[in-house]
DNA sequence: TTGTACGCGTTATCAG
DNA sequence: CTGATAACGCGTACAA
């Protein structure tokens, strides 16, 4: 297919085909200013014949510095979990950069909803071209979306969706297929017996989150008709920090069901329940969690966690930043949603999945 | 750490404050010509001092059309295998044209050596800055990268690593720890019974990466002490286009070993297994293979194969183009090991990486 | 409505 | 050994 030794065509290749100067292929290009009907087609004409692509480069350095984003994400310093999309959107600043894009980072205390209205503010009041927003807090980030979106200031969000003003792109988990995975994975190892889904957050009912990785897991066995040899039941852990706590919930749950095979933590906390079996001794209870945070990691290592599902939280930074720039810088039409791989990580494959990208 | 507003240093603001000639600067950067102790010292100073970074877009600009590298890949025409990372390099190739870089393709057959030598020959004749190899026939390859070194010309390899002659980068698999991978996942199915390794191939003694997957599988088990619960089989399939041949073969396994519990495949044929197993109406056998061929996405759907390992062979083709260029064009220095993730691919989340990169 | 000239940051060339 | 200057392809302000 390729043409080898073909030069690649220039507006002024353009120009030249169709007679007219490189500043009207320009605005035909751009849909700016007026052309006449005449010159315009000659100039499509021209472009098609010479299967026309536009220098990325040459354009990006005509308008360096001249693209300002705004990421607004929660503080990686208040929990670990939000380490990994940090250093993803840090990554893009970087590369972003040479395409004299400038990228601010805004940061907010995710148990603090006053911090992310400050941090929003302050977004608003400087003038960008782009946002991206890790929008966890509903009514606070509905407001500035809206206005936002009258400004005629285009946002990507990240994380959670909400998608009652058009981002340009949501990117974030595939919440209800991740449940259905997990579903699976303990399914794999054990035919029968009764499997717990632990949801440990502070606000369960909230969280749409772990509610669809919920009926992710329990649809994987509807599906396949396996409800008789299957037992599900849930647990709720909203104070997680209180470890007595914790651990009494824990030793109620294995006195009501003898036969508890196997673990589904919705979130990042796996390493708790990881904590208590080992603590009480027991084996082969399989253990299905999320994310590479150091603790999960410790215990992927020992055996205690299976497997944990990842779906690389650094390339999600990396791809707001990257996609919105796509939008806004280079034009590309983007997909609304974007997901990334459902990574099943053990310790046999997890050093492909830590510091990369 | 970003500091706000800062305007990107440029080769002139060194210049000025070094109180020199752009040209100069230049020198100093890239190491040519001659410049003063004095002048040398008061640049890379002023480099420090600004903390610059070269503009890599600028510097493509200028370089537009002058880098040629060249992929000597087998012709994915015929073995589905080699699909992906011919798309690989196709889109590497689509995205690096941007960047003034152009990369033609040649293909080889897989099974004749002479279309190898043939296609290599045409690469030497032309001048190339660069070669994308993948050196399936060792003897042949041999050659020519020895004749590329002496011409200087750098190379990076791709799915068989040959390190005689350095090249650039060694991009491909990890075959023994994905052995290993495999080892894990039949065994957490399955705590003991008859494991059998299946090679499925034309020339099995010579095929390294097939020994080295099956290392990789005995070892877990080895290091795992688990040998009193697992019996490790092996069997070797070379025509395996025999169907008759083939069913024979795997009958006289089941005669002989009753407790057959999972099969691991070394290479991309699971299917052949897969196959077997429906026709015989065997149940509850585990199945391990590799790659993502359609007969093999298609078992992976029907829940006959349970796992398949991926080691994201597009992205192979897209990071040897991808890397060189790095290496060429942009002079970044390159770890001369690359290994992409080992994905467990599963029905549930297969979605996610079939057509991406 | 159309054409022209300059600048973006880097590199290469040529004159000093 | 050093400095000035013209490209690279595109966008844009300004002139026609």
């Amino acid at each position: 297919m390729t043409k080898k030794g073909k030069k690649i065509p220039r507006i002024k290749d353009i120009a030249e085909l169709a007679n007219v100067s490189p500043g009207t292929v320009d605005r035909v290009i751009h849909n700016r200013g007026k052309v006449s009907q005449k010159a315009r087609e000659k100039v499509l004409k021209s472009m098609k014949e010479l299967n026309y692509e536009p220098n990325v480069m040459a354009r990006a350095l005509v308008s360096t510095g001249k693209f300002r984003i705004a990421a607004l994400i929660p503080d990686p310093a208040n929990d670990e979990y939000w380490e990994a999309p940090y250093q993803g959107v840090d990554q893009a600043e970087t590369k972003m950069r040479q395409y004299g894009v400038v990228v601010d980072k805004f940061l907010f205390d995710q148990n603090d909803p006053l911090s992310f209205k400050e941090e929003a503010s302050k977004i608003s009041e400087s003038d960008y071209h782009g946002i991206l927003v890790a929008p966890i807090f509903y009514r606070e980030s509905l407001a500035f979306l809206n206005r936002w979106s009258k400004q005629g200031i285009p946002f990507s969000l990240f994380n959670t969706h909400i998608p009652d003003y058009k981002p340009v792109v949501y990117v974030g988990q595939d919440s209800y297929q991740s449940g259905v995975l997990a579903g699976k994975l303990l399914h794999y190892a054990c035919r029968q017996g009764t499997f717990v889904i632990a949801h440990i957050d502070k606000e369960i009912p909230n969280s749409t989150h772990l509610i669809r990785k919920e009926q992710g897991f329990i649809d994987y066995f509807g599906e396949n008709d396996l409800q008789k040899q299957i037992n599900i039941v849930r647990i709720e852990i909203s104070e997680w920090t209180n470890k007595k706590d914790v651990y009494r919930k824990f030793d109620d749950l294995f006195q009501q069901y003898e036969n508890i095979h196997g673990f589904f933590v919705t979130n990042s906390r796996s390493y708790i329940v990881g904590d208590y079996l080992i603590n009480k001794n027991l084996q082969n209870i399989k253990l299905v969690g999320y994310d590479l945070l150091s603790k999960n990691l410790a215990l992927l290592e020992s055996g205690t966690i299976d497997f944990l599902i990842n779906q690389n939280p650094r390339g999600q930074g990396f791809m707001g930043v990257t996609l919105l720039v796509d939008h806004l810088v280079f034009k590309k039409s983007i997909e609304p949603i974007k997901y990334l791989p459902l990574d099943i990580v053990t310790s046999e494959n997890v050093q492909y999945y830590v510091d990369k990208i």
